[in-house]
DNA sequence: GCCGTTTTCGGCCCGACTGTTTTCAGTCG
């Protein structure tokens, strides 16, 4: 675990014990925020707190007493504070707010009332009657609690977080459904997953429509709802059997923008928002932007100032219009316009792919077509080196076989450049999987790490220097090696690695696979400040593989990127002068 | 606990659904 989710976890229990404890609900909200602050940052707080510590006065939502508490963590291993709340609250209390529709007052009640000081004293107090003997817990809520806590048993090991890649299908399956329904106006999926987040933690889906009852249904019909947790005339949830949570809000069309506004979030933004909603004299809430006297219900639509697309909203808030995946707290200044970020039609080339030659299971012939169809420029074959033995890497002699390939293919195929390349394995010490003299009869090399991913920081960091200063590498593959919910991969010193690859103009990649999304969003937003060149790769071993460049698209643009510092987005002849500027001949 | 174009105190987004209640508290997003 790095140190920014360490400490992120120190503040996020610290909320959890002082909600139990009753404390102050702002300042429990406080210590949350600064919990996010630090899980979203990008530098790594233990070398800010040794190397400058005032930069922690930047961070959003740290102020002096969480910096205090940060560098008293980075220094002394513990905080005096979180130690002294683990003296007051028994340490199987908190796994209690973790129940489904269990918060604080209830943990506390259950506390002082029954004695449930842990889980398994709660199925005690469930099964001898004390916790049906307090005050406002009816059958009901015994009953939900019998279930949260059989949920919670199954859910056990299972990531409490699924993959865009794996959310997203899922949400699109539902939209076809709702848009099916009767009196569907408009139907989109918001939340983290519009953010284009690596990971949901649930699915926030929308619908306008003149029937409500008709979307309801069609929501509540879907295949693969194991549970349905509300039904309202606006609002549903549900939990698929998978145990992913899929909500939905339905609106009448007219408040469809100020419903994806609000539901799209994030948090931090929603409530920017509408504070600033609140300066000027007026109230925003999911039904639109109204005159703060004026009625705020869907009732009140007459005399809303905005409502039916998100940009109105802005405009009337005397904002530009924020793209969805720059709608979090990085300290970012909305009041100013957002960069004109990169976009799925700015790709023109694909520059990592995998053939039969080595865990691919396309041709060359027939990786060439697919990028032809997507209307790229070039493709690039980069099959695995030698050390990829599980992969079937290429030895030294099937590789040159394999240029000759790649070369014949090219003079048959029309309106598609294919460049012969490779992805050359980093050993663990740093050196390249293929001598010089190979590499340089290549016309492209993506070095990448695929083994030792358990190695220390700074080894880590020496490792792919190396790599990005090799004056015959042109790209940096999925730095990290990070499996999402599979393994962590890495720690480099991402700034380092971004300031080397500025200086040697070599690209990181943003590997668009769902499982990696290596750099991730918090690595581009580095890139981007030191101006490094960036790869949007998908990595391509079939078919399918190609249509992850959505889910890269939306890292990249979560980090701020904008096409001119994207390798993918140039056109023909500023590529392939950049490839060629690292080939001596 | 954080924060500042009505600043160093006094605020802090807003609404839906559920369960247990006869009007609301708790939870959630």
């Amino acid at each position: 675990m790095s140190t920014n989710h360490e400490i992120a976890a120190v503040f996020s229990t610290i909320a959890d014990l002082l909600e139990i404890t009753g404390a102050n609900a702002f300042k429990v909200g406080a210590y949350r925020k600064a919990a996010r602050s630090c899980d979203d940052e990008s530098r790594d707080l233990g070398a800010l707190v040794r190397g400058s510590p005032a930069a922690l006065d930047e961070i959003e939502g740290i102020g002096q007493s969480t910096k205090a508490k940060i560098i008293e963590f980075v220094t002394s291993g513990s905080v005096q504070e979180l130690e002294a709340l683990r003296a007051q609250v028994p340490a199987g209390l908190p796994v209690l707010l973790t129940l489904a529709g269990v918060g604080p007052k209830t943990v506390r009640l259950l506390w002082d009332s029954a004695k449930v000081t842990s889980l398994d004293e709660l199925r005690v107090a469930l099964d001898d009657g004390s916790v049906a003997s307090i005050p406002r817990m009816g059958a009901k809520t015994v009953a939900n609690l019998r279930e949260a806590i059989a949920a919670h048993d199954l859910a056990g090991s299972r990531p409490t977080r699924v993959p865009l890649g794996v959310a997203i299908p899922i949400a699109e399956a539902f939209l076809a459904r709702l848009q099916r329904a009767p009196g569907t106006a408009r139907a989109a999926f918001a939340g983290s997953a519009r953010r284009g987040r690596d990971t949901v933690g649930d699915l926030d889906l929308l619908v306008s429509t003149s029937n409500h009852a008709a979307a309801r249904e069609a929501f509540l019909g879907a295949p693969g709802i194991g549970k349905v947790l509300a039904q309202g005339d606006t609002k549903c949830a549900v939990q698929l059997a998978s145990g992913l949570q899929i909500d939905l809000r339905i609106v009448d069309d007219v408040a469809f923008g100020a419903a994806l506004l609000y539901f799209t979030g994030s948090k931090d933004h929603n409530v920017y928002l509408r504070e600033r909603a609140i300066e000027r004299g007026m109230k925003l809430n999911e039904y639109g932007l109204f005159r703060s006297d004026a009625q705020s219900t869907r009732d009140g639509a007459h005399v809303c100032i905005a409502s039916a697309s998100e940009a109105s909203i802005y405009e009337s808030l005397g904002l530009p219009l924020w793209p969805p995946e720059l709608r979090e707290s990085h300290g970012t200044d909305f009041t100013q316009a957002p960069p004109p970020l990169i976009e799925l039609a700015d790709i023109q080339s694909e520059l990592h792919a995998h053939t039969t030659a080595s865990d691919g299971s396309l041709t060359i012939v027939e990786l060439a077509t697919l990028a032809k169809s997507r209307g790229f420029h070039t493709i690039a074959i980069t099959d695995h080196s030698k050390a990829s033995a599980q992969a079937n890497g290429l030895s030294v002699e099937r590789l040159r076989a394999h240029i000759d390939a790649i070369r014949e293919a090219e003079a048959t195929l029309d309106g598609i450049r294919i460049l012969a390349g490779s992805e050359v394995d980093i050993l663990a010490d740093g050196r390249l999987d293929y001598d010089d003299d190979v590499l340089e009869r290549l016309d492209l090399v993506v070095a990448s790490p695929h083994t030792a991913l358990r190695q220390s920081p700074e080894a880590a960091t020496k490792r792919l220097l190396a790599a990005i200063r090799h004056p015959l590498v042109h790209i940096l593959g999925h730095p990290t090696g990070r499996i999402i919910n599979g393994r962590d991969g890495l720690s480099p010193d991402i700034e380092a690695l971004c300031v080397a690859a500025r200086e040697c103009n070599t690209a990181l990649e943003i590997n668009c696979h769902w499982m990696r999304l290596d750099l991730r969003d918090i690595h581009v937003r580095t890139a981007c400040a030191a101006q490094c060149l960036l790869a949007l790769d998908c990595d391509i071993h079939s078919a399918d593989d190609a249509d992850n460049l959505r889910f890269g698209i939306a890292t990249a643009r979560r980090g701020g990127l904008t096409a001119p510092q994207c390798v993918n987005a140039w056109d023909a002849a500023r590529l392939h002068g950049w490839l060629r500027s690292k080939r001596s001949r």
